[in-house]
This record gives structure tokens, C-alpha cells and sequence, in this order.
DNA sequence: AAACAGGCCTAAA
DNA sequence: TTTAGGCCTGTT
């Protein structure tokens, strides 16, 4: 099946692809010379560009409606959200530089297992050793003429070996992505579940996973279970904090505006601006 | 060459 | 409860 649609979505302010795809929440959009994001997510890719006020979509015909609207969370109000967070100007600075960052709803298992490989890695490396992944066990799919691979499934990972991951070059993660993989194939881990239990109950479960802490438990919540309470802080992050917040600072004063506060000062301070 | 990169685990106070 | 060292690997 060839003939992709074009979706436009016109004069939004709100959806910046390159802010949204280079602010650190995702690892497998990547953009040509024209500036022009293929990426995949769910077993569906996408081509993603802004043209004069508009962003557009190519994509399997229906997938807008019925997948990518969602992804990209373009149900949710985001100027209603910044309204809650304009205190201080820090932080007003770090919204205004960051509009038009969304917080992608990807899929639950995916961000488990990439937050997992983030661990003290940089991003290029990060990249490197997710499509590495994809290619090694995920599925092959053809979009525009071109490639590209599925992120394997919890159950692909599951049966593997920590050898097997030797050619992804993981280093010491394989044994972390192993076990967090057999945790959400067994059923032990239920991520559809927690994404409704709470965040409290999402961290306290998704800590239990061994290579799984505050920060990329965190992230997991925020990025894949869509639990907008999340706020995770990693070096950067607390560099931004003691520089520009009080002692007692607690995120849950910016209530459901903490993950994307969080993201706005993230994308803020690594763009040289601490 | 040594240090560091979007942490986490374990051992030890 | 907090702190130090170690950990795979690639890059600078």
C-alpha cells in the first residue's frame, strides 16, 4: 500500500518539530539536509516538517486521525499550560525559549527500554545503539522508499541473552534491558496499568526494576505512560535547579505542568542558557 | 591520555 | 540517609 497523505496543520505555534524533536525526550526522529524528520514510533513512520506557519504530516492515510494526532498530544492545551508556570523570570525566559515543544506520547515499553540505554551515555550514542537494536530485532517496515526498523517488541527482547546484545554495544544496560523486558512480556510490569495507577505507583514499580532509578523511572512516566506529574532531573537538570531555584524547590508546586516545565528548562539550559 | 557522557547498583558509614 | 567507587563503550 503506496500513497501517502499529506496532513497540514496550520499556524501553530505550539508544535515546533525541531523543539520537539531535539529537546532530549526521543531518540529515532532524525531530520535531512532539508530539515525534513523521518521517524518511526508504534510500527508507523512519518515525515515531519514546518513550511512557512504550518507543520505537515505525510503518513499512511488515516494514521493522522488515528495515530499521529495523539503522538504528538495536539489534544492538549499547551498555552493553558504555560499559563500556570509564568512565575519567576527564569523560568518564564526558559517557557518562551522552549514553545512549541511537545511532550510526545510514545509508546510505554520503547521508553522503558530506551531510558534504560540513556543511562549515562550521550545522546549520539544513545541513537546509535537504539536503531542498532531496531535493526538487530526489530521489524522492517518500507516507507518512501526507504527502510526502516521497528522498535522491537518486549517479547523479541525477552528471550534473548545478555551475549546476544553484544552486538548493540550496550555494554552493561544488556542485563538491565533484558530484565525489564521480561518484566513487561511476563506481565509482571504492566505499563497500561500504571499509566493509570498514578505517579507514585508508577515510580515505586518501575524502581523495582534493577537499572531503573529516579531519573529514567522519571522519564518513562512522563514520555511513555503520559503522566504529566513526572519530573525528571538528571545532571543538567539539578544544574538549572540549584542555579535558578530555591533549596526547598518541589515540582509538585507546578502541579500537572511539572513535565513540561521540566522539559522547557532541560531544552533551556542545554542550549547554553544555564 | 584521561575524563566524561541525560545513572544506577552495591557496600560502607 | 548519604557517599564513594565501579561499570561498558565511544568520543574528545
Amino acid at each position: 500500500m503506496y500513497g501517502n497523505t499529506i496532513i497540514e496543520i496550520p499556524g501553530d505555534t505550539d508544535f515546533d518539530p525541531v523543539k520537539t524533536f531535539e529537546c532530549g525526550q526521543c531518540f529515532r526522529w532524525n531530520a535531512d539536509k532539508n530539515g525534513v524528520y523521518t521517524g518511526i514510533a508504534s510500527n508507523r513512520a512519518a515525515k515531519v516538517w514546518r513550511e512557512n506557519k504550518s507543520v505537515f504530516i505525510s503518513c499512511a492515510p488515516g494514521d493522522y486521525t488515528g495515530f499521529w494526532r495523539n503522538y504528538f498530544d495536539l489534544d492538549r492545551d499547551y498555552a493553558a499550560l504555560r499559563n500556570q508556570l509564568d512565575t519567576g523570570d527564569y523560568l518564564k525566559k526558559a517557557v518562551e525559549f522552549g514553545t512549541g515543544i511537545r511532550i510526545l506520547r510514545q509508546d510505554k515499553w520503547e521508553a522503558l527500554c530506551s531510558f534504560v540505554i540513556s543511562q549515562c551515555n550521550n545522546i549520539m550514542r544513545i541513537k546509535k545503539i537504539i536503531e542498532a537494536l531496531a535493526k538487530s530485532f526489530g521489524k522492517p517496515i518500507t516507507f518512501e522508499g526507504q527502510t526502516l526498523y521497528c522498535f522491537p517488541e518486549a517479547e523479541d527482547i525477552a528471550v534473548l541473552t545478555p551475549a546476544d546484545l553484544d552486538q548493540i554495544r550496550c555494554g552493561y544496560r544488556s542485563e538491565y534491558i533484558i530484565e525489564a523486558a521480561r518484566a513487561v512480556s511476563s506481565g509482571i510490569l504492566d505499563l497500561d496499568r500504571l499509566s493509570k495507577t498514578g505517579y507514585k505507583q508508577a515510580l515505586t514499580e518501575l524502581k523495582s526494576l534493577k537499572g531503573v532509578g529516579e531519573k529514567v523511572a522519571n522519564c518513562v512516566i512522563l514520555y511513555g505512560l503520559h503522566i504529566h506529574e513526572a519530573f525528571p532531573v538528571d545532571v543538567w537538570m539539578k544544574k538549572a535547579l540549584s542555579a535558578h531555584f530555591a533549596d526547598d524547590f518541589r515540582p509538585e508546586s507546578f502541579g500537572k505542568a511539572a513535565g513540561l516545565a521540566q522539559q522547557y528548562i532541560f531544552y533551556y539550559t542545554r542550549s547554553g542558557n544555564l
